[in-house]
DNA sequence: ACATGTGAATAGGTTCACAGCT
DNA sequence: AGCTGTGAACCTATTCACATGT
């Protein structure tokens, strides 16, 4: 488990998932052909991407369901819950606070903030929406460790910096700009349009 | 032209942005560091994909941001508008629905359907939410090229089923399924937890 | 002089195929 | 017998370095 590849580290979660659903229909062991078909990859690939993870498997048999999602759950630091804020409470913002899934998965929402004196103080399922004046102090107190950045794109770049400045270490930014912050603060962009334009491509090509 | 890497395909529409945050800042021409550093990569990245799109630079100068627009949009399919369905219309439907940014890339939302008779017929921004007993017609009449599926996890697959009956050959999938369908429909899966989920490994693996 | 475009070198990932274990 | 784990082969993508063109 040296070195783990980002393309493996991205096909974890889906494997975690498909275990959840292979136990929750009371599959106690699975081989690497029927994870691969669930998770819409090959044999070689699973054996490969868990290999990474030590020998987890037993030959003859296959893998043990509850054991692998303990190990993989491990692996991605899913153990324990992790504190998420979310800054920038409009539609998205609030869509994804009531994303069942977060929560399932152990990403406990514990603040949202919001710019607007409107929506300061009024309340966001069982939380209360926070001013951004107190963000960093907010952030440091409640210990968040992920936040999801869901701005308007122009002020982004600045907020982002004062999440970063409160000790926040991993951002997954769903607006437009491009962040520029410092080493150590890990960014996922998730671009809506991105993906969209992806698939446009696609259908280009195929027509 | 002839093959275009798939980690180049996902990248332009980055270099599209840049571009475009250039062109509204007055800048007429970019050379490919420039063009590398706003869009978080390497000069070398970026003169390798844009020439498997053509000579599209001149050699001493760089490349002109608005010739360089167009040659991008039009390989992503992006001169012509497309038209999008979102199929589940609950907050996650609402947000992308509301979402700046889609339409502003050519992206039309030209219906939006859910099957609670509650929402059917009510109104969704300037659209009226559609039942999705007609989803197959009114997908084909539509013309339909792109669905956003926001329904929930556990009547995904057989939405898509109709969806790819209904001749769609693109789908962006928000749900928890790991959607099987037939060759030639594209799925570009969307799961917000698993990004959260690597963010998770990131931080688990540098503290 | 300067920046592109590209073959060559390198790195990174995937697939193969089989040895090794149960 | 059956399935994992893994070196080797293969393929894809990135980076280098320089010839090429303006």
């Amino acid at each position: 488990m040296d070195h783990v590849p980002d393309q493996t580290i991205n096909r974890l979660p889906i494997y975690l998932r498909c275990l959840n659903q292979a136990r929750t229909v009371g599959i106690a062991v699975v081989n690497s052909l029927q994870l691969a078909q669930m998770a819409g990859t090959n044999a070689a690939q699973v054996r490969k991407d868990l290999s990474y993870l030590g020998e987890l498997g037993t030959r003859g048999i296959g893998y043990d369901v509850e054991a692998l999602i303990h190990h993989i759950a491990d692996v991605l630091g899913l153990t324990e819950k992790r504190r998420v804020a979310i800054v920038g409470y409009g539609r998205l913002g609030g869509a994804l606070h009531g994303y069942r899934g977060l929560a399932d998965r152990g990403f406990d929402i514990v603040a949202v903030f919001d710019d607007d004196p409107a929506k300061i103080g009024t309340k966001a399922g069982e939380l209360t929406v926070a001013s951004m004046d107190t963000l960093e102090r907010d952030l440091r107190d409640l210990d968040v460790e992920i936040v999801i950045l869901t701005t308007p794109t122009y002020v982004a770049q600045e907020v982002a910096e004062r999440i970063a400045a409160a000790g926040v270490r991993a951002i997954m930014n769903f607006t437009y700009a491009l962040l520029d912050l410092p080493e150590g603060v890990k960014v996922r962009p998730v671009d809506l349009s991105v993906e969209l334009q992806v698939l446009s491509f696609y259908l280009a090509r195929s027509s």
